[in-house]
DNA sequence: GGAAATATATGAT
DNA sequence: ATCATATATTTCC
């Protein structure tokens, strides 16, 4: 296997910290991970090692709409993400989040420097 | 170690 | 709004 270039472990801390209603984007993580592997990030999720303790549910795109869950980009997984969201007060109008601005949660600097 | 695959982003049309 | 292209990283073999 060859090495990690991202720290998986930032990824997951900085998905700990996105409280219930909040979600974030691929692109938000892959910028505080000083990098631009946007797809990577998903792919680290699907993988998701640490399993239900990281709300890989509150990751979307950057322009709102949905994304992929559990390996799927459409299909029952979709439903179920859209279903969690949903529960959490998040929800979706046509296939993008409605009031995406402002359920968008950033991630404090001091948390950065703490996990950097 | 190399090739294929990807839960994206961005720019052009 | 839609299509094509770019890019970095992961995972599988």
């Amino acid at each position: 296997m060859k090495k990690s270039k991202i720290d998986r472990e930032i990824v997951y801390s900085l998905l700990r910290q996105i409280p219930r209603g909040k979600v974030t984007t691929y692109k938000i993580l892959a910028n505080h991970l000083h990098t631009k592997a946007y797809r990577a990030i998903g792919q680290i999720l699907k993988k998701n090692p640490h399993a239900p303790l990281v709300p890989c549910h509150r990751v979307v795109k950057s322009d709102g709409s949905i994304g992929g869950y559990s390996g799927e980009m459409t299909g029952r997984a979709i439903t179920k993400k859209r279903y969690l969201l949903k529960a959490e007060g998040i929800f979706f109008s046509g296939n993008k989040v409605r009031d995406f601005k402002e359920v968008l949660f950033l991630f404090s600097s001091f948390l950065i420097l703490f996990l950097g």
